[in-house]
DNA sequence: GGTCTTGTTGCTCATCTGTCTCCCACGTCC
DNA sequence: GGACGTGGGAGACAGATGAGCAACAAGACC
């Protein structure tokens, strides 16, 4: 503790040079002319005395910090803001970045978040990556527009941001698949009630397999919950309830997905003899759990998060720009995940 | 996008006196002698002009950053890291600090997270905040005792480290304690196989609480497995086969209990008539969504970042003195979450 | 009443933080 | 006398900080 940290020039004068050359041998500067013999010995005084850079000093000069900031919506709420926080962390260090965090409610206002991204900026940071808790449109800071910027599991109403998103309908085309592929006819969709985009593209992809294989995708049971565990099982008494009880379930989420089988256990169904279900999400700690494992489809936050902080230090270093990117989200796909809930119907 | 920023010698300029000034009444130094008038002057030019103070000149200068490095095990992993993320960065922002958060991997070697803290203080953070996934003793890099560090969640195997941790026994007596309450006297625990302290603490407060109730909790049944779902439900359908079947589980973790969960309804117990269950970690997504709501115990994940930011801002600022509460970790209550899984016995 | 001293007010100058970078200097050898 | 090989000096980045200076007022003294 409180030995003084050693800058350029301690090592410039225990190894008897300029703190020029110091900075030359230490940075590998292209143009600089020193003699092998001065580099080792440099490079050796810095091991020695533990040297390690002022990166405030160095990006004060060179006007780089090396920061990315994330402002994030609800860390702690959802286990897939770590996902993306995960995927930006990695391919961050991967290329010598760092990740400043601020975390703002959801229901933050747009001034606040506007102090988050002003404080951000006062750090200089390089860019900054904007996360949402789930994929929707939001009104953006004006202030973000000042640094490079990459809008994660979010479109920006007023567009022309770069943004990257998951693949909502191919998500649902493939969980859907898996139901036909086994074999059902009778499938049947627990949705959610929120007005967010992927409500109804799951749904539109939804009818639209099913039409597709020759079905009657516009009249199929549909019943509609909030998100949640009491909601889908909720849905699923309705839909179970049925004459034409369906012999597939997609849900709208994992949580929805786990009502649904409590609903199912209750009638005497069992999954997936009687009964194949399919989620989305991939909430480990759900579909992982639940018994048997839950088929669903995986939200691609970890790839959100790293293709965002790809894409945002090319553009900081100009090896791409945002601008040509922001015409339209980058669209992320959906996995499915298979584990035991899907089998031939009886 | 690109009028260049504007700085102290800008404001200078546009409010017509010397960046001393500026400086001086924008900071508030105490022995500047201003008037009124200049001051008005000079805070009316700074906000006209957007004026915001480049933080790296400001650190550069004085020594200060106000950032605090957050190194934390597995943030994707498991949700609990969350918490403790967004009880730092709410306790850091009141403050007027900010979070740098690097992520390593549980199975990180020693050099690897030496190289981690070195580069947070190569960024001059003002202190660290050192996050493990669960309670445990860890082994620290030797670079995080140039600064000020709090370890979170964890007490170092060579001591003298403030930490701050939970309230393994209390959090333990609670649960069991509850089941006591409800009137039951035949209570088994599902424990945990890995070798941490909390698979000692809560084996040893359950069997003490059930001795001073007079019941003998020595030879309490206790069955251990994996501390996941499937080992829950293995060791709940051993717990349960017994003659003398518990009415009363206490599990090590709520994914246990989960398995337990199941079990039960296997055997055709009904939950809470028929067994009462209780568990540990108040996994919002498993307690809050099993069926009946699982009585649990939370960790303190929230409290522990916002007491360990607290401190080491209070260090950092020589409010208090770290090295005095280094002789011991403090410990954070384990509070009793209830919810409809506990019922008194038949 | 004039001048000198001392104090106060209001503000600026010079210097510092640690590093990078452009440009120049010096010696040597063809 | 250039070209080459080696290396150093002096800002600049943006702001913080304490000493110091000018201007003026009030007393003090003869």
């Amino acid at each position: 503790m409180s030995n003084k940290t050693i800058g350029i020039k301690d090592v410039a004068q225990a190894a008897g040079v300029s703190v020029t050359t110091v900075s030359h041998v230490l940075n590998d500067v292209a143009y600089a002319r020193i003699s092998p013999e001065t580099r080792d010995k440099v490079r050796s005084v810095a091991e020695q005395l533990g040297y390690g850079p002022n990166r405030l000093a160095q990006a004060l000069r060179t006007q780089r910090t090396g920061m990315l900031g994330l402002v994030s919506e609800e860390i702690a709420t959802t286990p897939h803001a770590g996902r993306i926080i995960l995927g930006a962390d990695e391919a961050a260090k991967a290329r010598g970045y760092n990740l400043m965090i601020i975390n703002t409610p959801g229901s933050a206002s747009l001034e606040s978040r506007q102090a988050d991204v002003q404080a951000l900026l006062e750090r200089r940071v390089d860019g900054i990556l904007y996360a949402t808790m789930y994929h929707r449109n939001v009104e953006l800071p004006a202030n973000l527009g000042s640094v490079p910027s990459v809008l994660v599991d979010s479109v920006a109403t007023g567009g022309n941001i770069t943004a990257v998103i998951p693949d909502e309908e191919g998500g649902a085309r493939a969980a859907v698949g898996a139901l036909l592929d086994a074999g059902h006819t009778r499938v049947g969709f627990i949705n959610n009630t929120d007005d967010v985009p992927a409500t109804h593209q799951r749904l539109a992809a939804f009818r639209a397999v099913l039409t597709e294989a020759g079905l009657d995708g516009g009249s199929a049971p549909v019943e509609s919950e909030v998100s949640e565990v009491h909601g889908g099982y909720e849905a699923a008494r309705r839909i179970l309830a049925r004459e034409d009880r369906p012999t597939g379930l997609f849900c709208y989420n994992d949580r929805m997905a786990m009502g649904a089988y409590r609903a199912a256990a209750e009638l005497g169904l069992s999954i997936p003899d009687d009964l194949s279900v399919v989620g989305f999400d991939d909430q480990e700690l759900i579909a992982a759990n639940l018994y048997p494992g839950l088929t669903t489809v995986a939200l691609p936050h970890y790839e959100m998060g790293a293709w965002a902080t790809e894409h945002l230090i090319d553009a900081i270093e100009g090896k791409a720009d945002l601008a040509s990117m922001a015409l339209q989200p980058t669209i992320l796909g959906c996995p499915l995940v298979s584990r035991e809930s899907i089998a031939a119907p009886r």
